[in-house]
DNA sequence: CAAGTGATTGAATATATGTTCAATCGTTTG
DNA sequence: CAAACGATTGAACATATATTCAATCACTTG
């Protein structure tokens, strides 16, 4: 992995490793959503959702799309759904322990 | 996605997001390293790697392994490479612009 | 055009986090 | 048993970050 390569993809899981962000995202993953849903759906003010989108869109892991009063968003692309997915399979592993 | 499960996956992308912790665990992706070829590979201190080791050990990301005086890490499972590996196609992506 | 609605922004703050340095621990070996 | 080596730990510090609140922006519609 290169220099570059680390940082970037570091500051993606980065976007990803704040739980209010990571519901974020899966809020938008399957369908656009507006600001409004999601804050409600995560449960907290439109606010803090609109700054932590920002953070999001910079890293390219939403798009806008204003429609209206309301601004949509949606998960980037497939990529992101396969990385989640994969990072839930790691945490339905069963623990092994140290013998 | 579960509200625990949010909290738990969260924490582990939040282990990936630094840039030294992501090479440490990349460092250590094929094949058992001790604290010493990792510090020298990542180029930081033995004892930062320690730090953040502990920090990685805790999540369950890597895996202790002491021979005599030394100590060999090893990422935990194959979850954490086929995540690492979605996210670099992630990145590898081109990126569309907005029209 | 004024009011209303949804979204964004900026400042302020409390907290978390990465890194360094020195001290200590665990193991081997002279 | 003492010295040497590799690894860990803890304190200290500077920086980054998540969240809140109030103000403003963008757009629709009465």
């Amino acid at each position: 992995m290169v220099e570059d390569q680390a940082i970037e993809i570091a500051e993606i899981f980065h976007q990803l490793g704040d739980p209010t962000r990571l519901r974020i995202v899966t809020c938008c993953l399957e369908e656009p959503r507006n600001v409004g849903e999601i804050a409600e759906t995560v449960g907290v003010s439109a606010s803090l959702v609109s700054h932590h989108l920002r953070l999001l869109k910079a890293t390219r892991l939403v798009r806008a799309d204003r429609r209206g009063k309301q601004v949509f968003y949606v998960a980037a692309d497939e990529h992101v759904q396969k990385v989640l997915k994969d990072m839930m399979d790691h945490v339905a592993e069963p623990h092994r322990e140290a013998p």
